[in-house]
DNA sequence: GTCTATATCGGGATAGAC
DNA sequence: GTCTATCCCGATATAGAC
């Protein structure tokens, strides 16, 4: 029953490293010599897998997206759209627990949208998609009824409201973070239910102008 | 007519020279030595005025708040609530236009509460209370009719909506910045909307909750 | 208190030898 | 792929002129 852990590659090593660091430490207070030091490797060699120290956030972005691909799959068994996007916020938070304070830092990069770390930035578009695509999926498979004329740019307006928890749990002083609980609990609701009630006549104009400001947003 | 400038204090030159360079060529490529010699002092100076590179950025971010309360005032002077919503947003965006590409940098630190930079910090308090001061009475000027639970939770709203505006339009990329006014047009006529239909008997759940979820993100 | 000059350190990033 | 040496820059510290 021993299960022999295959060496690490260097590049997960250093990767691994870093990661330790930033959790004691924190990001900026983590030097790259540390890193490459506890990995076992020279601090130049660090600079050969990846570009800069943002880069290492930014792998531990992308592996992140794979470690969770099982996660989201298994909330897509869920019966109601809220049942789903539920279960896949809560498997985000979950698993980026471990590193919730250190993803404080990497977010100061990630406003800018040319910076490799930001949400809406290039290289972070095939996590984008994809992300699009499982919230797509969710709709129809829970057969949720959504306004033709608003169907393509609810996934995207999802996506949105789904990063914006997640900002806001990274930086929830709170205690065990109940408050993004809370925001949850309460956001969720409304959101579903706002989408319900576009088709109510009353909100029609509002409705188109709210297609029209995702429009924009979207570019 | 010829007016005398008056010879501006070493504080406000490097300041001034600070601000150039970051024009010029962006905050993090700026260099303090660069700074300095621009400014005529020796680097040396510059920390004696400045306790880091992130101060000056803080003390633009100050200065900016006293300039604009003349602007600000003139925006009270619209009739409705959209008006002087559009022009204090307008005023800011007008003040901050030529250094609209370095302001990125900086909200690069605004992300984290934690930071002197953040508009939701401690360091920043007073300014953000003026702020919601200022709408507090250009919502009580024009005889805005708000619902009472809501009331005291709408400056705060409303606030929060004009640094969603101000944060796309310093990432804005379409020629002239012309997909910020575009969203500006569409937004604010939806915002003032649902403040409006907020009293309407089928949004009244929907209300409930929005006070709720502002009160969380209160703290 | 204001300013220059200079030395030093720590850390991100790079170049080039092997 | 790996290491060593080096560069650049932000930041600190200090000594001293006025």
């Amino acid at each position: 029953m021993t299960r022999v852990m295959p060496e690490p590659d260097t590049r997960t090593k250093i990767l691994e490293a870093a990661l330790e660091l930033f959790r004691e430490r924190g990001f900026a207070e983590a030097t790259m010599r540390e890193i490459a030091s506890r990995a076992g490797v020279a601090s130049g060699l660090a600079y050969y897998y990846f570009d800069s120290k943002d880069a290492i956030v930014l792998a531990f972005y992308q592996r992140a997206q794979e470690e969770l691909a099982a996660a989201m799959e298994l909330a897509q068994r869920g019966k109601t759209l809220t049942d789903r996007l539920q279960a896949m916020i809560e498997a985000r938070l979950k698993y980026f627990e471990p590193n919730r304070r250190f993803l404080g830092a990497l977010m100061a990069h990630a406003a800018n949208p040319s910076s490799p770390l930001s949400p809406f930035g290039e290289p972070s578009k095939e996590i984008r998609d994809r992300e699009f695509a499982r919230i797509q999926r969710a709709i129809e498979e829970t057969g949720t009824a959504v306004p033709k004329d608003l169907a393509p740019r609810v996934p995207r307006i999802l996506w949105m409201y789904q990063l914006g928890l997640l900002l806001f749990w990274i930086y929830d002083p709170s205690p065990k973070q109940e408050r993004t609980r809370a925001l949850i609990d309460k956001s969720l609701g409304l959101v579903i239910t706002l989408l319900r009630l576009s088709n109510v006549p009353l909100l029609r104009p509002a409705r188109r102008t709210v297609m029209d400001i995702v429009e924009i947003l979207e570019g």
